[in-house]
RNA sequence: GCCGAAGUGGCGGAAUAGGCAGACGCGCACGACUCAAAAUCGUGUUCCCUACGGGAAUGAGGGUUCGAUUCCCUCCUUCGGCACCA
């Protein structure tokens, strides 16, 4: 890029507080603080022996006071902004690194913790949020960004967005309340309890309702019968463990409360029942229970014996076609066999009987689109969406993170502190070493401080951040990691924003890479970044496994150092073989077998460059023609894999040429002017690939002057890169059975049919006598074919 | 169950607006140089066959086409994500 005359910032930088640094450190006994910096100080060095061209000037690390002073002030933005807030919930917890996680990072279906792979539990605490869910729409959207489909697939199912309506239930007073305060039940807002469903065209299917164990209204619904029943059910949920509890082959439980609501559509009554396959998390923890076109209300019913009423039917089977299943059971009226999914008509549905209901979602589907209107007219339900996607939680219980800048007064609650105090430091002199507390709650002094609004004793909150909230805006720290007046320099922002080229591992797609497009919005709003998304273009990096097919790990022992190889290789074989053994996005396992090929290349073009039998040009015409076109064509090629992130093909195209060259040489084109263009075009190929031997053979010896990194990108003559001959074989039943040659038409833009002839199929294939004889009898077969 | 990605020699991987599959490299075999070895250079290396010739083959099976690794349909396998999400 640079030697095509952009100007490139390339910067590194140490995202070094977190929670793998702090367990690190308790595990050598050695101060996060102490063992961090010594860390950095040997990747620089590992960088710089690998010839990075890191602009190290502008090096940012997240653990230095003076970035994550504006870590600390961001968060205050946030506050300020209403989009940092604190809430009691049921939070993750790991219970061996001590802390809360944010839901993105609990992985997979054994839950386990993202850090440490211990599996988390739940705990009700009160923690701090960011609203990510603010941006959830806007999330989804991804029309200005260029990222791989993988990634975008990947946040859009992690928002988890779905259309359907939200309905308000009555529920029925009941005299005989568990609960003594009967007057909250008299109330009308909390005698109407509003469900989530993305089947509102359902709704008189409704015959049963679910709340999840923990719902707070169970108590108010549960009559004085049933209370023994559902404090036990309640209390056998509770014990389950989050795995358990969402093993979805586990048979259905749950029990009747003894309440009923009114389905505000027919007033029937029906009865409230607890479970625990409704969960408190999503919607409003309630639903409606639809057996008849739910699978799990429809197992729910059948267990417990609740009626099953039909509102959707299939077409009549003369609109089907012939020989199709029996689309979810007896359609005259009986008992469904399963819950039916598919489309149909609305039956027993009152004013919609007759709609048609598709397999659209929301709207675009018109049973639900008739539904809504019709709830939103009636004021009993609306049109809503809901997301799977949750608030940000970001207080670590940790030692090794930015401190959360909050104080906490009795009188005056919780206040940011000051900007003018920021950073708020985290001190060195704690006991850091887990003791299952925050370590900074058990400092002595340093929670001690005033209420910014009265002055009287307050509290800090003694939580860290989360590092990813660190990661979150490093971008912006590299263009001016110096400045003091603000997070960034707004010259250079103008100047570099927003970030072209971005690469990381696919790991990070609903972490990272979603925190950050939130961070950029919420700073947006609040006039601080512009545009809409931080980084346009995003490349997904491979993994390079150990040559055991694992993950390379210091605790498996299986971790090729990268300096010990550029010690036995040198530089520029190690990054070229990292470009070559495999493809950069899909990464591959080592082998260290494979790297004497790249070394081997490395020396031969030495050995070409150096060889001093560059005799008087004796090559014929044709050769140099020919030595000029595989330049240009190998120029073409190696300019759009650069561009396309295809590494490898760069450096097998590299050794092709090299091998032409060879040949080439061999013919005697040594000396020509031919010759000398291809070795200048060589290695300014080879500059960003291997650029010490590049340099080295630049200016020493075909004596150009330094840099070769300064020099400009060749241009592709594409004249010279044309074949002048193409040729095109013709096939009849999969066997060539003619060539065609033409000239060669400069590549892309043919598409002349010409009709060389007709055969009779039938009668080609006799000849040949591959094919049996019925095949394609009597038809005249028209082959054409395409010339250059 | 739902969503996504990927299946090509002993290995890493090439080739997709359809055009001689296996480039390039590893490994392996043979040869040259050498007293010898290493390095280097050269030749060969998908599989099968009555082998100067022919046949099969890009996860499996169909389809479109003169021609399919590439486009369409149905499956299988592996990996990743989500999962009682109403």
């Amino acid at each position: 890029m640079r030697m095509k005359g952009y100007n490139v910032l390339f910067p590194m930088g140490f995202d070094a507080f977190g929670l793998n640094a702090e367990n690190a450190a308790i595990k050598d006994g050695i101060h996060p603080m102490k063992r961090t910096f010594a860390n950095i100080e040997r990747m620089r060095k590992q960088m710089r022996s690998m010839g990075t061209m890191f602009d190290w000037e502008r090096e940012a690390v997240s653990a230095d006071p003076s970035y994550y002073k504006w870590t600390e002030w961001f968060f205050v933005q946030l506050y300020k902004a209403g989009l940092a807030y604190r809430k009691m919930s049921a939070v993750d917890w790991c219970p061996k690194d001590n802390t809360t996680l944010a839901r993105e990072q609990v992985i997979g279906e054994n839950r386990v913790c993202e850090r440490c792979g211990t599996p988390v539990i739940k705990k009700n605490l009160e923690q701090w949020f960011f609203k990510t869910t603010k941006y959830a729409d806007e999330l989804l959207r991804f029309d200005e960004i260029d990222w791989p489909e993988r990634v975008k697939v990947l946040q859009t199912n992690w928002i988890g967005r779905s259309e359907g309506a939200e309905v308000k239930f009555r529920i029925e007073s009941n005299q005989s309340s568990v609960d003594s305060d009967q007057s909250a039940l008299d109330t009308d807002d909390l005698s109407l309890i509003t469900v989530f469903t993305t089947r509102p065209d359902t709704l008189w299917g409704a015959t049963f309702m679910v709340f999840a164990p923990e719902h707070p209204l169970v108590d108010k619904v549960t009559t004085p019968q049933q209370k023994q029943v559902v404090e036990d059910y309640k209390m056998q949920a509770a014990r389950q463990s989050d795995i358990e509890r969402e093993a979805v082959d586990k048979e259905k439980t749950g029990v009747f409360t003894g309440g009923y609501a009114i389905n505000p559509v027919n007033n029937e009554r029906i009865p409230i029942w607890i479970a625990d396959y409704v969960l408190m998390s999503y919607g409003t923890g309630a639903i409606m229970a639809v057996p008849a076109h739910d699978e799990r209300d429809f197992e729910f019913a059948r267990k417990y014996d609740l009626p099953i009423v039909e509102v959707i039917r299939p077409e009549p089977p003369h609109q089907l076609p012939p020989n199709s299943p029996n689309l979810g059971g007896e359609i005259e009226g009986g008992e469904l066999e399963v819950a039916y999914i598919g489309e149909g008509v609305m039956v027993n549905s009152g004013p919609f009987n007759g709609t048609k209901v598709n397999n659209e979602k929301g709207r675009k589907n018109p049973g639900i689109r008739a539904v809504i209107d019709w709830l939103e007219e009636k004021g009993i339900g609306k049109e809503a969406v809901n997301y799977r996607y949750r608030d940000w939680l970001i207080s670590r219980q940790r030692y090794w993170g930015a401190p959360i800048p909050m104080i906490h007064c009795d009188v005056h609650g919780w206040n940011p502190v000051p900007e003018d105090q920021l950073p708020v430091i985290l001190p060195d002199d704690v006991e850091w070493k887990p003791t299952g507390e925050s370590p900074l709650k058990l400092h002595p002094t340093w929670k001690d401080t005033t209420c910014p609004i009265c002055g009287e004793p307050a509290e800090r909150e003694t939580d860290t951040m989360d590092t990813f909230m660190c990661s979150s805006w490093y971008h912006l720290r590299y263009l001016s990691p110096h400045y003091d007046k603000g997070p960034f320099d707004e010259a250079e922002y103008n100047y570099w924003m927003p970030v072209d080229t971005y690469t990381g591992g696919i790991e990070h797609a609903t972490m990272h890479l979603l925190y950050t497009r939130f961070f950029h919005k919420a700073l947006r709003d609040l006039g601080i970044t512009k545009g809409n998304e931080p980084m346009m273009q995003l490349r997904n990096q491979g993994m390079v496994l150990a040559e055991d097919h694992a993950k390379m790990s210091k605790s498996r022992g299986n971790v090729v150092a990268p300096d010990m190889l550029v010690e036995k290789y040198g530089a520029d074989t190690v990054r070229a073989y990292l470009m070559f053994f495999a493809r950069w996005e899909m990464g591959a396992p080592w082998d260290s077998q494979g790297i004497e090929g790249t070394a081997r290349w490395m020396r031969r073009v030495w050995t070409l460059f150096t060889d001093a039998s560059d005799s008087p040009a004796t090559a014929s015409d044709e050769t140099k023609l020919t030595l000029r076109r595989r330049v240009h064509q190998t120029l073409r090629k190696v300019t759009h894999d650069f561009e396309s992130f295809e590494f490898n093909t760069i450096i097998s195209s590299l050794m092709e040429l090299l091998n032409e060259m060879y040949k080439a040489r061999e013919a005697g084109a040594a000396g020509s002017p031919e010759w000398s263009e291809a070795q200048e075009n060589y290695l300014k190929m080879l500059a960003p690939v291997a650029p010490h031997i590049a340099e080295e053979l630049w200016t020493n010896h075909l004596g150009k002057p330094y840099s070769i990194h300064q020099q400009s990108w060749p241009p592709v003559d594409e004249a010279a890169a044309k074949e002048d001959v193409v040729e095109i074989p013709v096939q009849i039943n999969g066997k060539v059975r003619d060539r065609i040659t033409g000239p060669g038409g400069g590549g892309r833009g043919r598409g002349q049919v010409c009709r060389a002839g007709k055969r009779d199929r039938e009668e080609a294939s006799g000849r040949q006598g591959t094919r049996e004889g019925d095949r394609g009898q009597g038809q005249t077969g028209e082959f054409g074919c395409v010339v250059g």
